[in-house]
DNA sequence: TATTGTTATACTCTATAACTATA
DNA sequence: TATAGTTATAGAGTATAACAATA
């Protein structure tokens, strides 16, 4: 049993609840947005570019047909749509219509602005390096998709 | 619009995709143990000591109506159990059974070997402002709760 | 009056299994 | 045969509103 710095935290814990921050920091913005915290990733995720469901499940970590829902009740709402993958007819790719794509950046840009406050008072050499890890970790973990992944 | 170190990757994406690494070990590690996130999420944040059910909503980010079903199913389970508050009749407190404490105590020693493992390549220096960083984050928040919840 | 917790209700989210259509 | 996506089904997660009991 190794002993930490900063009051015993470790690594991980560090990490897990740096993410529960972040999760509810997402979820008020999905709220203020009248979303649920998965659609508003969905829509995120295809600001760079339209994917595909199998691509969208696998970013997602989610199942196929728990994708299939996730998009119709986004596609309903107007945020989506399927367009025909003209590469291959069993495809379809998901693209935001031109009301998502407007939804997409400005909550992405409410979490951006939610998240830099949260960091305004680090120095900018801790904000770099913590950039910079975390790319690391990200690359490793073979992650190398859409910067815009909300 | 400012340019960023690390392939034009801002703190706030950086965080968001960091979240994203860890809650996914985190489902995985959840599923190895045939819990949802949800329910391991919950048995983690009791390992420190039992809590109320409007204590837990807060830290949970949750309505006391959600945690109500959360609770009841894992106490189905014989996980936790509702113990009465003896300073407060309205209130109880839920807190692990043995079996419980077992697997939570398991589950969160997996999600930190996860975790280690994704940082293992860090150099300590880094690793160490990395904790040190979030637990700064994590203060300015007001969050100094339980260092086990995972 | 305010607070703790629950119930009722209506969605959303998710996985498993079985299916269709195309590659 | 394998892959892309869907449907059907069942259960879990969540919020809102209304409620009971206690503080």
């Amino acid at each position: 049993m190794t002993v930490h710095a900063s009051g015993g935290l470790g690594i991980a814990d560090a990490l897990v609840r740096l993410s529960h921050l972040v999760q509810h920091a997402f979820a008020d913005v999905a709220r203020d947005h009248d979303l649920t915290p998965q659609q508003l990733q969905l829509v995120c995720m295809l600001i760079a570019e339209p994917l595909g469901m199998t691509e969208l499940s696998r970013l997602m970590h989610l199942e196929r047909s728990s994708m299939t829902g996730l998009v119709d009740r986004v596609e309903k709402r107007g945020l989506v749509a399927r367009v025909a993958d003209p590469a291959d007819r069993r495809a379809c790719r998901v693209a935001l219509t031109e009301e998502g794509g407007l939804l997409a950046a400005g909550a992405h840009g409410d979490v951006v602005v939610r998240l830099d406050s949260m960091t305004e008072r680090l120095e900018r050499d801790d904000r770099d390096r913590l950039i910079s890890v975390v790319a690391g970790m990200l690359a490793e973990q073979g992650l190398t998709r859409p910067a815009a992944q909300a």
